[in-house]
RNA sequence: GCGCCUGUAGCUCAAUUGGAUAGAGCGUCGGUCUACGGAACCGAAGGUUAGGGGUUCGAAUCCUCUCAGGCGUACCA
């Protein structure tokens, strides 16, 4: 029986959801309430309270707490909770039983798929996530960093729940830069100036960083010498004609730049991969067809030269109709137009439910107004149902004094260059702190730290708000922060070897347990938080907020703390032992699983 | 000018979108304990949620007006 229960285990918000929906209906007549099931503001108020009596009680005209009356009394919870109690204007308060919290944990106990009784998603979308887009010929710098990780995230946790889903790389990779650049590396860039430029480097040291150096020196050139600057648009239209050696030389920027990113992402823990690279150039052919489609729905027009939408509602600075530019007047595409060609692509193509993009917030108005045009033409639709277009905005990252970070001259910061300072910081605290470790697990600890710290500081902010970069604060072992999660997961880690090596077996003393003893307050909070992982999971990922996954695991540790500091665990008496045994491994799954599995940051086994 | 966003404890941030007495972490102060990893636990102080007005059973959250900052606002992405 308790083998297969997890497949059947909802979270227990959406079971009292659901159950106290139907008893107001009943008690009122009216099909559609919304209970508004929450965790408590306080403890005290029990775990979870239905808010959504006050509401319809004003719609019935009628008393609250006398309708709350009527709703309790339809309603039936008593396998979940204690007796609901009635409080202020007409909360209903539920208590969970400490039965049910263990039942839920034997549930988690004994699902056999590494899901920690999460139930899958019953009806699947499919979903692509647009993300992380770095620009082509350039290092990626700490201004890619959050739609990066953010992005991964948001498909982990996607994923997770049961979604099929499509990452996209809409990289950088097409424009007139483009041209600027090949004609540097044919005209000027030539073996006998390798060593002018670089210094005496020879060629086949040449790395993305090298290639930065060209674009800077093609860029003024191309500024100053008006001959330049023609024959370098003269290679973009052969580019797009697709000349031979011009295409080769293009795809070998291309390439050279995503094997640089490939090995960001890698040390980043993030899952793109080069098949997930669906760039600006795969639109190219595509564009015409925006435009002539666009004029054929008598949506677009032209205006100072350029090719335009109005969409309605939306303002310039003179207050007259603002344009979505889709061709420019000398007949170039813009980002609106091939944005326009990969929605289509993505709804008919890819035949996605639903697409999220992750950018930054300085891009909302462009993606309003592509919402916005898409819908207009009716490229949202796919056989009668609409597709949902999401903007997931996020802050940017400020250095100590509250502007964006830049190094001291004023530069990006390479994302690279970052990564390895929180490397190197991070293993002079393993240096201090665990000297006597092998020197290849303390460079494998730092690695997981370093990182970690960067990522979960991120993603433990919210996502809307501008937060200040600090190694210090990241990296710190108090606090909100990945080391301390890491070492949380070490800490349980430790005891489960000290129990083998005291000669117990874990696996088999939790093997087919069937009960729990939950007397202490401090293994009940523990078990009833462990039990709620499925409900952080769900709210993550409704908003795509990881900073709500990061605070219940950040929780989750807080009272794994006050467990372990009032309950023995190997010193237990026999009869709570599995119990406690339990509680650990539990908490060291679900960690384990919040760390790594949804958000990508590494657990080491000590720290 | 217009639009969007932000303003919460000394500092860094939450607050699941209209719910109860606004919560954490750092820092500060005080306590516990010869420790299954003390990198711990318990507690205290600290708030007119930038400010005024409004909406209602109820507001950090919605409306309105000020103030301060950020971003965007026709041919970059």
């Amino acid at each position: 029986m308790i083998i297969d229960y997890w497949r059947l285990m909802k979270t227990a918000l959406d079971i009292l959801d659901e159950r106290i929906c139907a008893a107001m209906a009943s008690a009122t007549g009216q099909d559609d309430c919304s209970a508004i099931v929450r965790p408590t503001a306080d403890p005290k108020f029990g775990d979870y309270q239905a808010n959504g009596i006050m509401g319809l009680a004003k719609q019935f005209k009628t008393n609250p707490r006398q309708l709350a009356e009527q709703v309790v009394a339809q309603l039936d919870v008593g396998d979940l909770c204690e007796a609901p109690e009635i409080a202020g204007p007409g909360f209903i308060n539920l208590r969970l039983k400490p039965d049910y919290v263990a039942s839920q944990l034997l549930g988690i106990n004994a699902d056999e798929t590494e899901r920690l009784g999460i139930a899958q998603e019953s009806e699947p979308q499919t979903v692509v996530v647009d993300f992380s887009s770095p620009n082509v010929a350039k290092q990626m710098h700490v201004g890619h960093l959050r739609s990066t990780i953010i992005g991964d995230a948001i498909c982990r946790i996607e994923e997770f729940l049961g979604h099929q889903v499509i990452r996209q790389n809409h990289i950088g990779d097409w424009g007139t830069q483009f041209g600027m650049l090949i004609n540097y590396m044919f005209h000027v860039h030539t073996a006998s100036r390798m060593e002018e430029v670089f210094e005496a480097k020879p060629q086949d040291a040449f790395v993305l960083e090298d290639m930065e150096h060209l674009y800077r020196r093609a860029k003024q050139e191309f500024d100053s010498d008006p001959e330049f600057a023609e024959r370098s648009r003269r290679y973009v239209v052969d580019l797009q004609k697709g000349v031979q050696n011009v295409v080769r030389q293009w795809r070998e920027i291309v390439d050279l730049s995503m094997d640089e990113c490939q090995e960001v992402y890698n040390r980043l823990g993030v899952t793109l991969k080069k098949e997930h690279v669906c760039g600006e150039s795969f639109y190219n052919n595509k564009l015409p067809a925006v435009v002539s489609d666009l004029e054929a729905l008598a949506l677009a027009e032209e205006s100072d030269g350029a090719m335009c939408v109005f969409p309605e509602g939306f303002k310039n600075k003179e207050g007259q109709p603002l344009p979505f530019i889709i061709r420019k007047s000398d007949g170039a595409y813009l980002y609106a137009t091939t944005d326009l060609a990969a929605v289509r692509y993505r709804v008919n193509e890819l035949k996605v439910d639903r697409i999220v993009y992750v950018t930054d917030a300085r891009q909302a108005l462009h993606f309003q107004m592509l919402f916005k045009v898409g819908d207009m033409a009716g490229w949202n639709r796919r056989d009668g149902r609409t597709v949902e277009l999401a903007h997931v905005t996020f802050g940017s990252v400020l250095g100590e004094n509250g502007k964006p970070l830049k190094t001291r001259s004023g530069e990006n910061v390479k994302l690279k260059e970052l990564l390895d300072e929180a490397v190197e910081r991070a293993k002079s605290v393993v240096e201090e702190k665990n000297p006597d470790l092998p020197a290849e697990r303390k460079a494998e600890i730092a690695r997981a730290v370093g990182i970690g710290a960067v990522k979960y500081a991120d993603y433990s902010n919210n996502r809307e708000s501008d937060y200040v970069f600090s190694f210090n604060k990241m990296l710190a072992m108090d606090g909100n922060t990945a080391p301390y999660m890491q070492y949380a997961y070490a800490r349980i880690r430790s005891i489960e070897r000290k129990a083998e090596s005291k000669g117990v077996n874990i696996a088999q003393e939790l093997h087919g347990i069937d009960s729990l003893d939950l007397s202490e307050p401090s293994e009940l909070e523990l078990g009833k938080h462990l039990a709620r992982y499925g409900e952080a999971i769900e709210s993550a990922a409704t908003d795509y907020r990881p900073n709500y996954l990061t605070s219940y695991l950040f929780e989750l540790a807080q009272k794994f703390s006050a467990f372990y500091t009032n309950c023995p665990v190997l010193d237990a008496p026999p009869e709570k032992r599995p119990t406690r045994l339990l509680l650990c491994d539990l908490t060291a799954r679900t960690i384990r699983h919040g760390l790594s599995e949804l958000l990508g940051i590494a657990v080491v086994e000590q720290m």
